[in-house]
DNA sequence: TCTAGCGATAAGGTTTTCTTATTGGGAGGC
DNA sequence: GCCTCCCAATAAGAAAACCTTATCGCTAGA
């Protein structure tokens, strides 16, 4: 019923009317003149009235009727349209633009990632990126809720989460964390019976030794502070000791010391985690590619 | 280099996707399933990405990827925009729309446009018409001008106008306006020589005695109005008699009377005139073509 | 386990689109 | 005024794009 127009149909039109000629025409789209003759004859019909002035020779030089004049401009938008849209689409694709969002938790937030993004958006200055950081189960909620692409976190009951899929990235180990004044901190490695005898204060990632060995420190513990700014300034006050993951520990700290725990040895494996029935957009594709890429282990 | 989208390829895409299904978009674009799958995975390696989740089966009901989120509202607003302007251009080659621009001598438009017009408008309620009347010349150069579409009036000297195509339909003869009371109103025909006896009247229309036998008259006339309505009332006080082409005698005069001019029959064709390199738009081209077939001499 | 339903794939035919070769007609040179 | 050149139209056949029929593979539900 209504006539449907291919884009190259309506750019043969448009070089011919802004050209002046089907030769030059031809040349620009490639294509033999003969082929622009059809092409236009076509969207003539199509239209069912003629494009360009009688041309039975170079008289009137290839001109516009009135109602080519009509349809030049709308044909010229169209075009636009596509083109915007084609080129929109191709950046996205090759994620040089669109919005990535991901979550991660803190202690990779704070230690690896940083240096990780500013080289991932060194050459793509219309990606916009939104990065949360929250503890891994706020970050497996927003995952869910899919207010981010995917989220970097530890997945404390993997059986929880098949809907999920999660590839192991960095392994942190627990260790102990004590000022670097305290008895403790000559040591090289610890048994977990030797905190037994110094302040223990609990903190968020402390439930990681629940199903270890050293489960009956937890109960032990007096103190619980889940803040981590605080935890520190605790611990530097020489308040007591902690336990921590060493991706957690501030690393440029001069005050306080990580002591690995020997035994048991407690590893959390925090990796990407990413819905299974959803695909990711071409932006998070390539940041995940790049930092599997610059994170061995 | 960037992709070119097809207007049904995208359309198959937006049906797949709001239908949720290959079978059933098949069959609202009048095409097989396989056709279908293969414009979408066309579309899908042109872009360089999956549209929709893997469909190994009816697990995961043909969902969007996110990259086809995106896609879908640009592919929706493409077509959208597509279809406008098809619509556009259809309509104002079937005359449905658009503007219409027209300028003619005041005796047509006044005896015989206003019933044609109105008759030729009655279901085209979207097309705009733009009316001029002035007298021949002033119509011949608005048509020069390129100020309206086409023009209708006489041409005095024919062979000024060889850039111009003209194409006569009224034939008006020229014959004396008088009182009826005045004496000559009871001839049924009139030679020139049988006014001069009488107050003759010069106006606009005058000249088309120029080269005729009569045009001892033209010198002899002492006054000179321009204006028909100012005309027509001097005419009715008594003044004196006119010379007039039918067509510019006002047809409900109940105190003036019309008698034809045997000796010379003067003549002047009133026909469309529009220049010979600029083809019409489609609503002026149906006008004409309404004009000439509603107009037997 | 079987079957129904959905989409992917394969192979072949049809339509569309392009190419090469040629024609036709005005304009400019002679 | 005639010839030639140049441009676009036309013809016919080749190439490409597109669609169809037939079939497969997979999952879910009976």
């Amino acid at each position: 019923m209504l006539p449907e127009f291919k884009i190259a149909q309506l750019r043969h039109f448009v070089w011919v009317s802004e050209l002046k000629g089907f030769h030059i025409a031809a040349e620009k789209a490639h294509r033999t003149q003969p082929a622009i003759s059809l092409s236009i004859k076509d969207l003539e019909n199509k239209l069912g009235e003629a494009l360009f002035e009688k041309r039975n020779a170079r008289t009137a030089k290839t001109e516009l009727t009135p109602f080519g004049e009509h349809f030049l401009p709308k044909a010229k938008e169209l075009i636009a349209h596509h083109d915007r849209i084609s080129e929109d689409m191709m950046l996205l694709a090759e994620h040089k633009t669109g919005h990535l969002r991901l979550a991660s938790v803190p202690s990779i937030a704070s230690r690896v990632l940083p240096d990780l993004l500013l080289r991932f958006i060194a050459d793509t200055p219309d990606l916009h990126v939104s990065f949360f950081d929250d503890n891994s189960n706020a970050v497996l909620k927003m995952i869910e809720d899919q207010q981010v692409d995917f989220g970097i976190a530890h997945l404390f009951h993997e059986q929880d989460h098949s809907d999920k899929i999660f590839t192991p990235i960095w392994e942190d180990r627990i260790g102990v964390v004590c000022p670097n004044d305290h008895p403790l901190a000559d040591s090289d490695n610890l048994h977990w019976k030797a905190l037994r005898q110094h302040r223990l204060i609990g903190n968020g990632t402390s439930r990681l030794l629940e199903d270890s060995e050293a489960s009956p420190l937890l109960g032990q513990s007096q103190f619980y502070v889940s803040n981590m700014i605080s935890l520190i300034a605790m611990l530097e006050a020489g308040f007591g000791i902690t336990t921590l993951p060493w991706y957690a520990f501030p690393k440029e700290s001069t005050t306080l010391k990580f002591i690995p725990l020997q035994t048991p040895t407690v590893v959390r494996r925090i990796g990407i985690v990413q819905l299974s029935n959803k695909s990711l957009t071409p932006p998070a594709k390539a940041l995940i590619d790049f930092i599997l890429a610059n994170s061995k282990g």
